[in-house]
DNA sequence: GTTTTATATAAGAAAATATTTATATATAAT
DNA sequence: ATTATATATAAATATTTTCTTATATAAAAC
């Protein structure tokens, strides 16, 4: 059935995609971080001693991938962007060979 | 204290290399192979779809990381490489913020 | 008035990964 | 004899990821 190929399909990216998020030093330490205390990109990027353009790239795929995500949000002057504060999303990922089995294994009854 | 200080440092980056082993979908799909059922280096390949030295070079990653193991091994020809077999080896990575935040956060008093 | 706080994004450079092609070797099957 | 099985590696290319620099905007602190 076409769906559930697409369902598989779509557990695969994901995985991938969640996995390569957290395959970083710099996420891992950003994750590390707003789990000892919830802030925002400026003060991360700070305390990890980053430029704020590259705090902010690897905040956004974090953000994407819903490992982190936004707690708070405090309003600024007209037309200036909100203060936001982040957080780690309460994520749970095991892996094991049998794990990754069922979500990767082909499923010939699906092709 | 200074080995303290190695020794996190150690397990950073082993977390940050055993994610960049898995954080790939030919390399997912190996290992998913592989818990079906144990096999060598060029029957994956041909059930994945690839060119062996490709098939041979991800393998090699994920035995670097000791995610996949060599099980048997068959003598051939004089000169020639042995037969080797491969299963995935018995891992489970639980990836919660709070263990990363274990592995990852500054611990101030070995710096 | 200059620095620090705070956001966001684009463009380009640099570095790391992934992939192909080519090479070498040799048995077993067709 | 040619194809398929089976290993291993180097070199070159292609792609992706990472990082910096530059741009823009504006309040608050010093």
């Amino acid at each position: 059935m076409a769906w559930r190929c697409v369902l598989s399909e779509d557990r695969r990216e994901k995985l991938v995609k969640t996995l390569k998020a957290l395959a970083n030093p710099i996420r891992l330490s950003m994750i590390a971080s707003l789990a000892e205390k919830p802030k925002h990109a400026y003060a991360l990027a700070k305390e990890l001693g980053l430029s704020y353009p590259l705090a902010h790239l690897h905040l956004k795929g974090l953000r994407k991938m819903e490992l982190v995500q936004e707690i708070e949000e405090k309003r600024r002057a007209k037309g200036l962007p909100t203060v936001k504060t982040y957080a780690p999303a309460q994520f749970k990922l095991v892996l094991t060979p049998e794990s990754i089995r069922d979500i990767f294994a082909e499923k010939k009854e699906d092709e």
